[in-house]
Order: C-alpha cells, then sequence, then structure tokens
RNA sequence: GGGCAGGUUGAGCAGGUGGUGAGCUCCGCUGACUGUAGAUCAGCCGUCUUCGACUGUGGGGGUUCGAUUCCCUCCCUGCCCA
C-alpha cells in the first residue's frame, strides 16, 4: 500500500485544484498550509493550540533534530509523532535548506555537505543516504529529498550546478529508502531560470517520487519572478497527478499566486516568526503591536477571529505584553497568526468550490497593499 | 553649621587634570522577517534648512585667544561629623 494517497479534482479557478492528502497519521484538506516546527515544536504552540488553530499537518527538521535531541532518541522514544504529542501528519524538511542558510559554515561537494554544528562545531555530514535515514527514523509521514537550493542572483551555470546536483541526490534518496509507509517527495530546482527549471521538473518529475516539490523560490527573487517560475513550473508539469508542495511560501498574496498556479502544500515561518516579533495578521491587513498607537486600542487583533487572542484580549493587552516581554505575548499572536493563516487557505479552498475565488483575492490584496493605512 | 563625594542629552553611565563631549546601555519611535542558528535584526532616539551645521557637561560670574576642565559664588543630591 502507497504510504500517502492523493485525490484531487481541477477548479474553474486558473489551475488551482481542490483535494485530498491522505497518510498514515490522518488526511490534509488542501490547499494547505503547514505551520513549521523545525525543533519538533511550532514555537510557543501545544499540540492542542495547534488542533484548536485548525492545523492538519506540520512540518519538522531533519538537521535540526538530528543534531538535537539525536533522531535515535527520537526513534528509542517512540518516533517523532509520539516524542512531540502530535498525532497527526507530519512532513520533515530534509536539512537542504540547511544548506542554504548554513552555507558559510560548511562544504558542499558532489557526496554531500560536510557542516560545523551551529550548536557546538562539531563536524557534521548530511548525505542524500543520511537525510532519508534521519527521517525514516524520525518517522515522519512525508520525507523530503535532500536538495541544494541557491542563491537566485547567482549566474545561471552555478544554478545549473546546484540543481544537476540536486538531481542525483533525488536518485540516491529514493535508492536509500527502506521505509514503504513513509512518503517522500522530490524537489525541483532551478532558480529562477525557465529553461533550467524546465529541466528540473523533467528530471524530478521522472522519478518515483510521491510529490513533487518546488523548492529555491521565496529567497529573495521577486513576486514577478516567483510567478513567472511557478508558471513555467505548472506548465511543465502538466497533469502530473501527484501533490504539489511549494517549499518556504508565504505570504497571503503568495498563496493565492501559487494556489492559482496548481500549488497544493505550503509552509512557511512566517506567520510564527513575525508573531514573535510584534506582527498580526488580520482581515485589516498587517499590524505591528509595538507601535504606540495600539497602547489604549480595546479592539481585538481582528474583530473577524475566533480565536483565543482574540476572543479574549485587546490589542492594548498584546502591545503590553510585547512591551514587557512576557512570554505569553509570543504564544498569543502565534495562535492568532496560525489560525488567521488556516482560515485563509480555509477560506481560499471554499472559494475555489463556489467560485468566488477571485473576489476573496481582491478583498485580501486590497488590506495586504494598503498595509500603512490600517488602523 | 563643618567636612567629603557628586550634578553629563528621558533613565543609568563613560569620558574629560585648558585646545573638536552627540560615545555606550536601557527606555522610547519605526521598519524588516518567506523549506526557523531569529521571543531576532536594522535604523532613529538634543535642535535644524540633516551627505552638513548648531546647541549642550547644575545656575551665575571670573581668568583665558580658548573653560566640561582653573577660580569665586549660589543651588541641588548622598554620606560623615557636630
Amino acid at each position: 500500500m502507497a504510504p500517502i494517497s492523493f485525490t484531487f479534482r481541477t477548479t474553474a479557478v486558473g489551475r488551482a485544484r481542490l483535494g485530498t492528502l491522505i497518510t498514515r497519521h490522518g488526511s490534509v484538506d488542501t490547499p494547505q498550509f503547514m505551520p513549521v516546527g523545525t525543533q519538533a515544536t511550532v514555537k510557543s504552540l501545544t499540540p492542542a493550540d495547534l488542533r484548536t488553530a485548525g492545523t492538519q499537518i506540520i512540518l519538522a527538521n531533519t538537521y535540526h533534530l538530528s543534531l538535537r535531541p539525536g533522531h535515535e532518541r527520537i526513534a528509542r522514544l517512540g518516533g517523532l509523532h509520539r516524542f512531540m504529542a502530535w498525532d497527526e501528519p507530519i512532513l520533515t524538511d530534509s536539512g537542504g535548506f540547511q544548506v542554504f542558510s548554513l552555507a558559510h559554515l560548511g562544504l558542499v561537494d558532489d557526496d554531500g555537505v560536510t557542516f560545523a554544528s551551529h550548536l557546538d562545531g562539531s563536524s557534521q555530514r548530511l548525505t542524500p543516504e543520511r537525510a532519508v535515514q534521519i527521517q525514516e527514523a524520525l518517522g515522519s509521514d512525508i520525507a523530503m529529498a535532500f536538495d541544494q537550493l541557491v542563491d537566485s542572483t547567482l549566474s545561471a551555470a552555478e544554478v545549473a550546478i546546484a540543481m544537476e546536483r540536486t538531481h542525483r541526490w533525488a536518485e540516491r534518496c529514493l535508492a536509500a529508502r527502506t521505509r514503504s509507509d513513509q512518503a517522500l517527495f522530490g524537489i525541483v530546482q532551478g532558480g529562477v531560470d525557465a529553461e533550467l527549471r524546465r529541466q528540473s521538473i523533467g528530471a524530478i518529475a521522472a522519478l518515483p517520487f510521491d510529490g513533487i516539490a518546488i523548492g529555491g523560490l521565496s529567497v529573495g527573487e521577486g513576486k514577478a519572478e516567483m510567478e513567472a517560475t511557478l508558471d513555467v513550473v505548472a506548465d511543465a508539469l502538466g497533469h502530473d497527478p501527484r501533490v504539489r508542495y511549494l517549499m518556504g511560501v508565504g505570504s497571503p498574496l503568495d498563496f493565492f499566486t501559487a494556489v492559482e498556479r496548481g500549488i497544493d502544500l505550503f509552509d512557511c515561518v512566517l506567520p510564527t516568526r513575525v508573531a514573535r516579533n510584534g506582527q498580526a495578521w488580520t482581515s485589516e491587513g498587517r499590524i505591528n503591536l509595538r507601535n504606540a498607537r495600539f497602547l489604549d486600542d480595546p479592539a481585538p487583533l481582528d474583530p473577524t477571529c475566533d480565536c483565543e487572542a482574540c476572543r479574549n484580549h485587546s490589542r492594548a493587552y498584546l502591545a503590553h505584553l510585547f512591551r514587557a516581554e512576557e512570554l505569553l505575548a509570543y504564544r498569543l499572536a502565534s495562535v492568532h497568526n496560525v489560525t488567521y493563516t488556516l482560515d485563509l487557505m480555509r477560506r481560499i479552498r471554499g472559494a475555489l468550490a463556489d467560485g468566488s475565488f477571485a473576489s476573496l483575492q481582491d478583498t485580501v490584496s486590497a488590506r495586504w497593499k494598503r498595509r500603512d493605512e490600517v488602523r
């Protein structure tokens, strides 16, 4: 039996799809957003918080968990789901992103990457085989292939080198699998170069992955380039029936852009990271709770939201908590932003179903483009 | 009443024994954040016409080409002695 199954129907909105991804820990309605829980926790949120917010699947990280507490330890303790008390779907990233974000600590060669651990400086080696081994030990529902993403400002030749390496690593990841109950997704690279993207899709989609991820976007390229690249991706994937995951995206407006182009899954640190830094995502746009004007504001973060923060607390209270650096600030803002993001995805699914996608997109765009005017 | 130590930009400090005090940390004000080395980071934080200029070391006076520095006096804070 396949580790996951994905069924979907196309909609009247561009290439957008409505689907259901079924894993052994439950099903996921798509398009869907995965909160990021790098270190086996979505920062500041309990599993109960996540469930209440409507979370169906979360993302955790191979590199971080292998360093601490160690994937063998997690395996001994019953696997990642049990370890973190999240009995619902989990996708693990392969550590490929750390090759990018921690590049100055390591060296990439054709076999893999050698890192100085960011924790203690010890030498660490990550290869496609090891990334698969770690993810199998963690026991996530979906594992990601080990890839190399690169700065979009690099030359096409340099992007191509990393892309071709990613393709070879993809085959090695597939060959390294030993579990039949864990899905493995391939990752398309190629930067913002249309021809390289086509090549990458040709290479990755030809392999027997359970899903196709689009990597290397939202790393500094412009909106127009991301749109154009997603168009190329959609064209090249054609009728490929597998679930499509756009890695590391994104902001509310990005979701519309990508859903229209056939993306089914997203993950992003933004909702939780910006929450900890004082920013709330609301139906009126983004607000910075550290701004002085909220100190006397008795309104909830978002009058249309039903999360714990909005039901019980005022902007003034949150503004106070952030100034006082009280821990509750981070939790309440995170509860809200995750709720907002998952609500938005649900509304997007509803809008795809009833034909109101364009209208919803217009409503959200108006608020998010005019954030300077948001109270 | 006497003695000692102090008084620096919202707070706390550094510096300065005659030759450019706008330097630091808080606080405060804004911005950023996209497969999390991020409850982080960046800018601003005396005034103005802001690539620069001006003002500012408790108040007043004096010496000097020049004073935060030396002198006089007053005020304020802390400690000690009466």
